[in-house]
DNA sequence: ACAATCTCTACTAAGTCTATCGAGTTAACC
DNA sequence: GGTTAACTCGATAGACTTAGTAGAGATTGT
């Protein structure tokens, strides 16, 4: 399951990435138009700036805007910033591979090569799915064909 | 991620689909077998029963076999037996949809969209591998092409 | 009757999740 | 230079979950 926090996260990427281009918002707005505790909102947009993925500027006028491109935002990296690997278990991740501790030998374990299956299906959506695919407006009635995703 | 106690239970099953056909096995075997806390499996097994996954005989003589073959036993099933619902968001569970309470239109919710996509591709993998797949033997260094799965 | 086994409820210690609090730091503005 | 409004950051707390233990009860073979 995603944490409350990892929900939390990729609204609140959505609420910056639908800015204009150029403006930046206070934590206040975010956790506003993204229905996030404010206080709880610090935290989070801290771990994405740590990533990278927001940028802040600090003081009077202070607040906040996408670290890069709402296009080149992976949802894949927003949730391993805030919940961890991907995999269902630590030796079923590629990024962050970590032996169980009863597991007899890692590379003949069946459990560990389904679980890995999983890990790649997911990992091959999440990472290519952006914060930008989020903001796409719906789809107009009048079109027999959804328009591509991530032209 | 899976619980310790899923990832338990996955073990427990194959051992029980090692055994010869119609042997039945003790829950201090399994848990020696599976490398489990004896108590902890007790809990385990009487979760697979109430889901007909395992079958039990009280007394003296008793002990524990597969409730259905093993290649009829989807890992998925396992899965939500223990854990619950395969997908990263009770909104995003086809077999035990919830929505979020803080959703103000799950129809729409990009967020939901992808985690769609990615309970279908989980659940594609994980209703497709049984029990019966965990104790293939290794492919034999002779052939070239792999074995097919779930023939 | 006895022993061995499964059944079931309750309990607990540790950890995680979801926040909240409050003091600290930075920068604009008068 | 002081005030104000914003971001920064560590600590804390309550509810919940996880992983495992304890022990009494029920069932069956001998």
């Amino acid at each position: 399951m995603l944490s409350q926090k990892a929900r939390y996260a990729l609204r609140a990427l959505t609420a910056l990435a639908e800015l204009e281009p150029g403006a930046q918002a206070q934590i206040a707005e975010i956790a506003d138009e993204a229905r996030v505790p404010r206080k709880f909102l610090e935290q989070i947009l801290l771990d994405l700036k740590k990533r990278g993925l927001v940028h802040s500027t600090r003081g009077k006028l202070g607040g906040y805007t996408l670290g890069r491109p709402a296009s080149d935002i992976e949802l894949a990296e927003v949730i391993r910033t805030i919940d961890g690997p991907l995999a269902l278990s630590p030796c079923a991740s590629r990024m962050a591979y970590r032996k169980c501790d009863d597991c007899l030998d890692a590379d003949t374990c069946p459990i560990r090569k389904v679980l890995l299956e999983v890990r790649d299906a997911t990992a091959e959506i999440l990472e290519n799915r952006s914060v930008a695919s989020m903001i796409e407006k719906p789809v107009s009635r009048r079109r027999k064909t959804a328009p591509r995703k991530r032209g």
